[in-house]
DNA sequence: ATTACTGCAAATCTTTTGCAATAAG
DNA sequence: CTTATTGCAAAAGATTTGCAGTAAT
């Protein structure tokens, strides 16, 4: 079950390149979560993938995992995704999509849409002169392992 | 602007109506919270509404509002609205709808759809087996002030 | 009388920040 | 050489918890 239609290798030259191009210099630190990332197929939060990358490089600081992060947001590398659990998670997956999030154990798997129609009803909503730049949509449930 | 189409007076008797049936007695700060909230007209933080209620009730303790609001939940008087920000935010609008979010102010208000379609791309999304309960939709933008 | 609820203070957890030392480009 | 980046340790902010006393039903 991938959660992207692009390869490991891929994904790890595509963060790779877009440092480049930002500016953000390829530090051994920044390298090890770049590998992480490009290697995982769910939402990590912070802690996870100071855990992980702990394992090869114990020195690294949890510090320098939260200051990645948001550098790469900020880069446009990946977004932030609040599932509304305490910590927050990122997503490498920079193509359209939504996600589907089981309620009872809390994983989320990304959703594809062919079609997305929706019409807001203008008497109940106060949404004049605004500009709608994304739309997100959120499908809770229970998975097929919670079922 | 209202956020919700019924009055202030209404929805003070309904969470006193709702706390009855679930067994939630009637103490002094679980009623200040409750005007507050019936008398809000947006997504309130635990520290709003502890700093609106300590002027009245200076001796409440943000351990209470906190219990409060979680038990607020469990028994289906309100719901989490998490929009990224560093604290919780609880929505007592029980009507089906939806959230524009301004990505400049963090204001949120609400939207109500008169039709809402979708269709699940199955190639490249793996929800086989899962139970979709509830569909959320957040619009991201700029409001008007911010313009 | 029972049972839920409260205030307080301490604890926990996530995230941020200041700073001096280090390393990438 | 220049500037971003790092580790560390301290701080900040949100939320939870233990407990003994209190109040709603």
């Amino acid at each position: 079950m991938r959660r992207t239609h692009v390869g490991k290798a891929k994904r790890l030259e595509m963060l790779m390149d877009m440092s480049r191009e930002k500016g953000l210099k390829l530090t051994p630190q920044r390298m090890a979560i770049f590998n992480i990332l490009a290697a995982a197929d769910q939402h990590l939060t912070v802690d996870d993938i100071y855990k992980k990358a702990s394992v090869e490089y114990p020195m690294l600081s949890p510090a320098t995992v939260y200051r990645n992060m948001e550098q790469m947001v900020d880069a446009g590398l990946l977004t932030h995704l609040d599932l509304g659990g305490p910590s927050m998670r990122y997503d490498t997956n920079l193509e359209e999509h939504h996600h589907f999030v089981c309620d009872k154990c809390g994983k989320v798997s990304d959703v594809y849409l062919k079609e997305f129609d929706y019409e807001v009803d203008p008497e109940k909503s106060s949404l004049d002169d605004v500009r709608v730049d994304s739309r997100r949509l959120y499908l809770h449930g229970v998975c097929k392992e919670c079922g």
